[in-house]
DNA sequence: TCCTTGTTCAACCAATTGGTTGAGCATGAC
DNA sequence: GTCATGCTCAACCAATTGGTTGAACAAGGA
């Protein structure tokens, strides 16, 4: 899968509040989809969608066992979220970074001029 | 806004590509919402309106300079998204080694089992 | 073979989304 | 005040989404 098209699938699958508590969930282990849907009010069909854009993203994959369908996470699509965020948050950071250092600038430029000012009028 | 409101809307703000790009830019610095609309093939009104969308989820702010609104990165956010990441990835990873060393045990015990009876065998 | 269990598929519905166009508003320039 | 610029608001449309129910499928147990 392309990788932008991939990141559209990552970011929408998590968007949802019950995909989110569903690969909560499967982090702390492999269920199947009768287990994972027990807790909601909602239908089994709706977990099992849900289940089915958690794949679609390549979060989950799902394998047999008997009539069973154990869903297990896979953590690893998770290197592409944070991947994508930590760079630009790195660039936003670095270029606060260069604004503090200007204004850290003016601000001495700023004093010197005060303190040359003050040392000509003590000169005076 | 609740922490679990403001992930949805996070992620769903970045799960459209339009709306990642505007934010890859807007690391590079602040921008008006003509220049951020320049490079697209679509409306200024639906620029405006992605804008909309990443202002509501905290990733964006927007302030007025005469009749321009330049709008601003807010970076900060993108800790809520990581932090809800790496917990689950740290737990799921955690996971994968307790199962590692269980087997690498079980190996061990075959190996012993084996060198027992092979032992056994070379007793007997 | 038929039944039960676990799950998916199909059709449908209401709500949301991403786009459009046209009108309207805020602000500085004349 | 009038005008131009930069942007938002409102109404609309097609496509997608999250939910429903009912039917169908896969696989082990009686």
């Amino acid at each position: 899968m392309a990788e932008p098209e991939q990141l559209n699938r990552v970011f929408a699958a998590l968007a949802d509040p019950t995909r989110r508590d569903l690969v909560a969930r499967l982090a702390a282990g492999d269920a199947t989809v009768g287990e994972l849907a027990a807790p909601y009010a909602v239908s089994l069909q709706a977990v099992s969608k849900h289940l089915k854009v958690l794949e679609d993203a390549g979060l989950v994959s799902r394998s047999r066992d008997a009539q069973r369908r154990p869903v297990h996470l896979e953590a690893e699509v998770f290197d592409l979220m944070t991947k994508w965020i930590e760079r630009y948050r790195r660039q936003a950071e670095e270029r606060y970074q260069r604004l503090d250092a200007v204004l850290a600038d003016l601000h001495n430029d700023d004093r010197g001029a005060d303190r040359a000012a003050t040392d000509e009028g003590e000169a005076s």
